[in-house]
DNA sequence: AAGCAACTATACAGGTCAGTATAGGTGGGA
DNA sequence: TCCCACCTATACTGACCTGTATAGTTGCTT
C-alpha cells in the first residue's frame, strides 16, 4: 500500500481557521453555493488574509479536497496496519475504515464526487477535476495492490469491482436510499472476494 | 416491475425549448453555475415565459430531474420487456439498459446525485433532495422486485448489493477512474448473483 | 369580432459574486 | 531600532444572481 499522509504543509492560524470553516461549508452546501464573504464572516478572518494565504477560491477548494483525502488515507493506513496479513480480511478492512471514517462525518457522500458535480465538462483543464480523478485512481490502485498481494486470480478486475462497491456506498450515504450502506458494501465485497 | 413513464405533461413549445436547454446546461455545468439569464439566452426564449411556465428556478430543476428519470425508466422498461423470464439474465439486463442509456450521454455521472451535491444538508425540506431520494428508492425497489421474482434467497440484501454496484458505475462514469464502468459493473453483478 | 393563452422585448430591483485597494496594527527576530 | 510576516478593518468594482414590471404581438377559438 502507498498510503502515507502528506506533510499537511503547516498553515498559519488564520489560514487554519479559514480552511476549517470553508471545509464545513463547502461540504454541507456545495462549493458554488458558498461565497468567500460567508467563509470570511464565519471564520472571523478578513478577506485580505484569505486571498493572501490561498490566492483564489479555487485554490481554497483544492486545499479542502486534499486535506479531506489526506485524512482518509491516514485513517486507511492505520486500519491496514492492524490487518497486516495479505488476504480477504485485509481487503475487507478497507470497508471498516470507510465505515469509521465516512459514516456520520459524510452525510452527503464523497466530497470529491460532489465537487466534480459542480465543475464543467472539461476533464483535463480544471484543477479540481484532475484532483478528483487522481484521488479515485489512487483508491483503485490501492484495491488492485491489495488484491495482488492476496494472490487473487484477476486483481485488476476485482479491484475495479471493489471500487464500484465502495463508490456506491459513499453515494448512498448521501442519497439515503437505505440504512448502513457501508456495512452492506462490506457484505457485497465479501461475496466478490469469495471463490465461486 | 413498476416502470411506466409518466405522462410527460405536454409542455408548450417555448417551455420545451427552455427545459431542453436547461437540462443540457444543468447537467454539464451544475445547477448553481447556470443562471436563468443564460438559459433564456441560449434557448431564445424570454425570461417572462420561463417564469410563466415554470414559476421558479427550483421548479425548473425539478422538471429537469423528473424528465431525465422518466427517460431512464422508459429505457429500462423496454429492455426488461425483451427479457421477460425471471432470473439472473433479466436482472443483468438492467446493466445493459444503463450501459445503453447512460454511457455517452452521462459523462458526468448521475444527474440526481449531482443535484443533491449542490443542495444543503436538510433531507426532508428541499424538494430536490426529496426527489433524488425517491428516485433512488424506486431503483432499489426495482432491484428487490427482480430478485424476488427470480427466487433469490435474500432479495432485500441482494437488491442493495446491486444498487451499490450500479451507483458506483454511474459515479465512475463521471470520475473517469477507469474505462467502461458499466460493463465492469455487470461483471460484478454477475458474481453477486452467482451462488457461492 | 371578441377573448385569451402564449409569446416577445426591455428595463429594473435588491442582493450577492470573486477579487482588489488602501490604511493601519502587532509581535518576534536580526 | 528596524524590519517583516501576519493580521484587522473597510470600502470598492463590475459582473452576475433570481425574480418582477410594463407594454405589446401573434394566432387560434368561440
Amino acid at each position: 500500500m502507498n498510503a502515507i499522509a502528506s506533510p499537511s504543509s503547516a498553515l498559519t492560524p488564520a489560514a487554519e481557521k479559514i480552511l476549517a470553516t470553508a471545509s464545513e461549508l463547502f461540504y454541507a452546501y456545495g462549493i458554488h453555493a458558498v461565497g468567500v464573504d460567508r467563509i470570511v464572516a464565519e471564520s472571523g478572518v478578513t478577506k485580505k488574509t484569505l486571498y493572501d494565504r490561498f490566492g483564489s477560491k479555487e485554490q481554497l477548494v483544492l486545499a479542502y479536497l486534499r486535506r479531506r483525502e489526506d485524512q482518509w488515507r491516514l485513517a486507511l493506513s492505520i486500519e491496514l496496519r492492524s490487518h497486516p496479513i495479505p488476504g480477504t480480511e485485509r481487503i475487507l478492512a478497507v470497508f471498516d475504515a470507510a465505515d469509521t471514517w465516512y459514516t456520520g462525518r459524510s452525510l452527503k457522500g464523497c466530497s470529491a464526487v460532489n465537487a466534480r458535480a459542480e465543475e464543467g465538462p472539461e476533464v483535463q483543464e480544471h484543477l479540481v477535476v484532475r484532483e478528483v480523478m487522481e484521488q479515485k485512481r489512487w483508491m483503485l490502485r490501492s484495491f488492485v495492490d491489495l488484491c495482488t498481494e492476496a494472490g487473487m486470480a484477476r486483481p485488476d478486475e476485482t479491484g475495479k469491482h471493489l471500487l464500484l462497491i465502495l463508490e456506491g456506498a459513499l453515494v448512498t450515504l448521501g442519497t439515503h436510499s437505505f440504512e448502513d450502506p457501508m456495512r452492506v458494501a462490506k457484505e457485497a465485497a465479501h461475496m466478490i472476494l469469495t471463490p465461486h
